[in-house]
DNA sequence: GCCGTTTTCGGCCCGACTGTTTTCAGTCG
């Protein structure tokens, strides 16, 4: 079993011990488990299990290393099959609906029965529940209401969506005259590449204005809860939005602790414990029977200066640690040690690889494309259409494709235009791994990027193959892409990354960072190590459009969440490096 | 189930909100 795989038992375990009303912190064991276990590289895993190493991790006990190695090694879990096999498979669908939870739910199974959402529903709409000790009317209809909205509120958004909802949101908070200071906290701050929910959060005096005004946006449907300091409401199309109101000088610690993510945070709690500190949304406080009580008033002292995250991050012997950072995979240490990344930003840009025009499946024409690069400030562009195996997108003959370098070569020369662009193409990776088209042809181009749109079902080794053979071909610049993934509505094909990665290396291949707010695609978790080793990124917009182009913020975000510094982004160099690079490799 | 410069047992984050109660349990983040 895969080490993601294994992760996933694991996880369903916690929630199986859950519904059997087991130790809170046994669960939680499981659930750390499942995380830590996601965090490890499948050969370290590998590694580790083979050399008996698993149980020098934090957080692998004897029980867990038994269970993890059980898995890696014969793919089943006894313990696992039994404990599976003792519950219904309807009481785990039940945590899904808000509002109940493990001991609700065995009530609702020992009193009534109930082993599936349906009969649940029935027994909601018979009157039986409301009946049950511990619930009431209010609880029956939440629940009818929760089974009904089901699919729409366990969705997750992307984060480029929500990220265009936030802006005129925190406008709003931060006009109203009651509040000092407003951010949104959360995934969206971290950058993930989709989010659950939104969380805001104000620094506010009266709370009662802020929260009236939250609670009466336009496009709220439906209000979840509301209180002196918090509230949370429910958007049309199912996006959740929670509001927390904090005094002005628990600010920096809300915005700490709500950013998250949960890793990082537990790791920072435990490093302030360590100096005797108690660290939460509330603030940096001595920790309880720690010290003196004249060695707790210089502790709090030093911490009641704390105005700002830097502060924060300071006070605890750290750098400050950018938000898209926080995923507590490794980022306290290389803050401790002065070695966190320098990382790109977006006005580091100077151009952009893999795009479309009108002679594929693009929107606005090659002149229309590049007066929009230029009004970005770019120095160049590049475009990138698809090839003549990509017929479902008007993918160019070998004719078109030569006229279309014409084209390029004439609009450069014409200096219409301030950027340089640059004549590539997106070239199918055919089914076995060759190209779609000949040497010749690739070799008038600038640079090619090869990418799968085709028989996207082939298996895991198959596919890993196909991949390998098109980034040994000689002609290939970078690898569009590496997934085909789309974020929240397909997955991505079966495909060994770790090999590919070791083949782009190998050849001086580039994988590109596709900047497609759905694609996002090699993924950032992948970034940190492959950078790190020596891959160089392309953070490519696949702008089908003009507007398509912006796209490269989404980019940049994810590249940011993989560590990339300028340097590891060949589209920050100037337009002489890129050629210098582009020659060079050649 | 995990962990340990306070340790091999007894902690493990805890406060807000809701709905049900009539002082609190369950859920959530």
């Amino acid at each position: 079993m895969t080490k993601h795989e294994i992760a996933g038992v694991l996880e369903e375990i916690a929630l199986l011990l859950e519904l059997n009303g087991e130790n809170p912190f046994k669960i939680r064991a499981y659930q750390t488990g499942a995380r830590t276990l996601e965090a490890i590289e499948e050969a370290e895993l590998a590694r580790l299990i083979r050399e008996g190493q698993l149980g020098g991790i934090k957080g692998f006990g004897e029980a867990l290393v038994q269970k993890i190695t059980e898995l890696h090694t014969t793919g089943r879990l006894e313990f696992f099959e039994k404990l599976k096999a003792s519950i219904e498979p309807g009481l785990v669908e039940m945590l899904q609906i808000p509002g109940l939870g493990a001991k609700k739910i065995r009530v609702l199974h020992d009193k009534l029965g109930l082993t599936s959402i349906a009969a649940l529903a029935a027994a909601c709409a018979d009157n039986q529940v409301a009946q049950l000790e511990g619930f009431g009317e209010k609880s029956q209809e939440k629940i009818l209401a929760g089974i009904k909205h089901r699919a729409a509120y366990s969705k997750r958004h992307l984060w480029w969506e929500a990220h265009g909802l936030v802006a005129p949101l925190l406008a709003g908070l931060r006009s109203l005259p009651a509040v000092e200071r407003a951010e949104a906290a959360g995934g969206l701050r971290r950058g993930m590449e989709t989010i659950g929910d939104l969380d805001f959060l104000v620094a506010a005096a009266d709370s009662a204005p802020v929260v009236a005004w939250f609670t009466a946006l336009p496009g709220v449907q439906e209000i979840t809860a509301q209180g002196e300091t918090k509230a949370s409401v429910r958007f049309a199309g199912g996006l959740q939005a929670d509001l927390r109101i904090v005094p002005a000088e628990q600010f920096v610690f809300a915005l700490h602790h709500f950013t998250g993510s949960k890793d990082h945070n537990v790791q920072m709690r435990q490093r302030a414990l360590s100096r005797g500190l108690s660290l939460s949304e509330w603030g940096l406080v001595p920790a309880e029977g720690e010290g003196t009580a004249k060695e707790k008033a210089e502790k709090r002292k030093q911490v009641s200066e704390i105005k700002t995250e830097v502060e924060l991050f300071a006070a605890l012997g750290l750098h400050f640690i950018p938000p898209e950072l926080r995923e507590g995979r490794g980022e306290i240490e290389a803050a401790e040690q002065s070695e966190l990344p320098a990382l790109v930003e977006l006005q580091d840009l100077r151009g952009a690889f893999h795009n479309h025009t009108t002679e594929s499946d693009g929107r606005n024409t090659l002149a229309e494309m590049t007066a929009a690069a230029e009004a970005l400030g770019w120095e160049y562009l590049g475009i990138a259409d698809h090839s003549k195996a990509s017929f479902q997108a008007s993918g160019l003959s070998e004719e078109r494709l030569r006229r279309q370098i014409a084209a390029i070569r004439e609009l450069n020369e014409s200096q219409q235009f301030r950027p340089h662009v640059f004549a590539g193409v997106e070239c199918d990776i055919l089914a076995d791994g060759r190209l779609d088209y000949d040497d010749a042809l690739l070799d008038e181009l600038d640079y090619v990027v090869a990418s799968v749109h085709s028989a996207m079902s082939q298996d895991e080794a198959t596919m890993t193959a196909r991949l390998i053979r098109a980034i040994e071909h000689p002609a290939v610049t970078m690898l569009g892409h590496l997934t085909g993934r789309l974020l929240l509505r397909r997955e991505g094909y079966q495909v060994d990354t770790g090999k590919v990665i070791d083949a782009a290396l190998a050849n001086r291949v580039i994988i590109e960072l596709n900047a497609n707010p759905w694609r996002l695609d090699m993924d950032w978790r992948h970034w940190h190590r492959a950078a790190e080793r020596g891959l160089l990124c392309a953070i490519n917009p696949d702008a089908h459009e003009t507007d398509g182009l912006r796209h490269v913020a989404a980019g940049v975000n994810s590249a940011r969440k993989g560590w990339l510094t300028r340097a590891q982004v060949l589209n920050t160099r100037g337009l002489a490096g890129v050629q210098q690079w582009l020659k060079e490799r050649k």
